[in-house]
This record gives structure tokens, sequence and C-alpha cells, in this order.
DNA sequence: GAAACCTTGTAACAAATGTTACTCCGATTC
DNA sequence: GAATCGGAGTAACATTTGTTACAAGGTTTC
């Protein structure tokens, strides 16, 4: 058996749950760019996050993508949770976007956790809460802000998931994550480039200030 | 002290928990139209729909608005738990979209019942996966379809919870609804009447089929 | 019943975003 | 090193949505 190191969530959990997580949780790592969880996937664990950032991905009938979010430590997709708790399908994607190391712990316990620790119930609905409201930013986002105010808040947002102001990306994939068209992108990163937002290069693109 | 009639949450939860719920909940009836809870207002008890819809809003800065979904029977509104449990202030506005019967519940019983009553957990639980799921259905609806799509599921949806065929409401009301100015709404509404998909009347549309 | 107001219809125009097509350039492959 | 490919720049045009302006009927108010 592989002992786990749980020095990173200590704070989040009571003693007693600590033992429990050791007993039944399982450490893994996930490289950068890998599928997590794919949509219509049922879901057997609960992915305690420990260190990295995942992005999780809503998809329609036709292919089109929208990044909805990015989950980090001390978080659990509550899309999971969801499906724990309901026995349905995911209903979104998650990928890694950059190497993870997480904790899966069997869905099973969710339940029993829940009456028994009450730093478990913090966290579930700590987890829940957040998700609630970066989905209501995704909202606003969809709603009342123009693309290139979404393309910079998208920017700044990765750049801060990934610790970098410069981010290596195609403008298709920054196209497909707010589901727009590549020369649409393009168009408004010159815009930016000519805001002083941003320096421009190739697969590269550098935040200023 | 007033007596509840508990009969139509009876099927929710087990019978202790009805017994506690009759202690400590008000029943409270609330007009079609009124202001139930809004933006920034801290909330103190939580709301157990036995009648009627409520509308949830989501409003910007500059007082534009959206409707996000609509709360019925047998759910709460996890916008509202999310307050609850993080002592926060609403970030939503929720109207009466319909006369309302509810029981109001003080907050502080949330956390205690949870760890004591499976069917409470059930209960948060299943607000807050329904909750997650209208908000993914409202960022797909943003992202996904155009305002005419949008249009005809905001009426099919309203058709549903004000259970009538026949709506009462004016272009301008709907144009706040799915932030969009009243002008194009018309637009688009005589287009669905020349598809035979509404019949428009002064202040009424009824839906065809 | 006149005035004011609200609701709707419509046209003309503007802005935001998407699409198609073509080019150039650097990297990779053979 | 020639051929191929992926990424990016750009122009022209199409579509969707928003804006402004005005007219025509109902409704309400006085």
């Amino acid at each position: 058996m592989k002992t786990l190191d749980l020095s990173p969530i200590k704070s989040l959990f009571e003693s007693e749950l600590l033992l429990e997580i050791e007993k039944v949780g399982i450490h893994k790592k996930i490289p950068q760019g890998e599928l997590m969880i794919d949509l219509g996937e049922k879901v057997q664990f609960i992915p305690l996050i420990i260190e990295g950032a995942i992005k999780v991905v809503r998809e329609d009938e036709s292919g089109d993508e929208l990044l909805l979010y990015f989950v980090e430590f001390g978080n659990t997709c509550a899309m999971t949770l969801n499906c724990c708790l309901g026995h349905s399908k995911s209903e979104i994607r998650a990928l890694c976007e950059s190497d993870v190391s997480l904790i899966m712990v069997p869905v099973q316990h969710m339940d029993p956790w829940l009456s028994q620790f009450k730093s478990w119930r913090s966290f579930v609905f700590n987890s829940f809460n957040t998700r609630l409201s970066e989905m209501l930013k995704a909202v606003d986002a969809l709603t009342f802000l123009r693309l290139d105010e979404r393309l910079k808040n998208y920017l700044l947002e990765k750049s801060k998931v990934l610790k970098n102001k410069t981010i290596h990306i195609t403008h298709f994939e920054i196209a497909s994550d707010l589901n727009s068209s590549r020369v649409v992108i393009s168009r408004l990163l010159k815009q930016l480039e000519n805001d002083r937002f941003v320096a421009l290069g190739r697969n590269t693109i550098s935040l200023i200030d």
C-alpha cells in the first residue's frame, strides 16, 4: 500500500477524516493535456485536487466547445459530485490544464462522510459554492461581455492558472475554448497587441504588465 | 402557533425530519410578481417550495438582466443555500412567477440536519444538482443557440411553469429576461407567428399546438 | 372625449461576430 | 533543399443582433 502525502490538505479536514482518506484514497498524478473525465462517463471517484489545475469544458451535439472554468487546489469538481450523488453520467469534459496531482476517493464514502464529518460537509459545500459562482461568472461573461473582453479575461485566467505571463497556445485553441473562430480571435488579438495588452509570437502570447 | 400542512412534502423527507420542519418552519404565501430575495441581501431562511414557481434573475452593474431559471416544487434555490452556507450575500434576484406557497426554515438548522437526516442530504444535493444542470442549460443556450431558438425555449418554459398555453406578457418584458431589446423580440415574434409557432395579441402570446 | 401613455409594427442603419478565401512564413518531413 | 504542413495575417463579405426613429392603435387618466 502506498502512503499518501496528505500534508497539502491537512488544513482542510479534521484528523479522523484524514485517517479515513489515507485508508481509502488513491494518489494519482496525471500529466498535462490528459483527459480526466469525458462526456457521458460514469464517475466512480471523487477527485481531491492537490496540485495543478483542471479545465472543465462543455460540448454540444455538433462538437462545438466552450470552456466553463478551471478547478484548482482545495476544490473538487462539483459536476463530478453531481454525478456521484445522482449516479448519472458526466455532462462535462475535464482535462488537465497542467500536471495534476490528486487523491481519488471512491464514491461510496461520499454520503457516510457527510453525516460524520463537519469538515467534509464544509468541503463539499464549498465546492458547490465555488462551482455555482464560476457558472455565474461564465453566464455573466456570455451575457454581458463582448468577445474582446472575454478574450482578455481568458488570457488573464489562463496566465493565472499556469502561473506564467507567457502562454503557449495557438489562436485556434483559444477559438475553441471561447466557441469562436480562429480568424476572429486573430483579429481581436491583433487589436490587443496594438493596445499593448499582449505581445504576439508564434504559438505564444505574452501578457504585458 | 400555526400548524403547517406538510402533506405536499411528505414524500420528500423522513418522518422525524418532518416533525422538525413542523416545529421550526414558517408557512408563507407570496403573491405573483413579488420580490423574494434581492441582489446583495442576506438570506436567513431556506425556502422549501410547496407550490408555484420562482424566477431567478441575474443583473449586471449597468442594470441589464438575464433570466437564469425557474425553481419549482420539491426544490429549493441552491443560490440561497449557497448564501446560507457561505454566509455571503445573494448574487441573484428571486421573484415569484406565480402565487407561491413555501415553508421557510431558519438557516441554523441547515448543518445539523445534514448530519442527522439522509433525506435532508438527498434534498439539498438534489437541489444543487438541479441548479447546476439549469445553469448548464443557461450556458448552453447562451453559447450554442441563436436568439430565435432561445426565444422559443423561453416561451415553452414559461408556458410550462404557468401551466397555460397563453402567456400574458409584453415584448419588453421578454426582452429583459433574454437580455435583448424590444424591437428585436418583436421582430422574432413576428417570424414565429409566420411560422405558426405562436399567435400574437396585445399583451398575450399563445403557443400553437 | 381629449390627452397621455403603453404596446406593437416596421424601416433604415450600425455594430459585433462569423465565414470564406487567399497569402505568407517558419517548422517539419522526406 | 524541396515539398508539405501548421499557424497566423488580412480582406471581403454574410449573418445576427442591436439601435434609432417614427407611426398606428389600444388603454388609462382626467
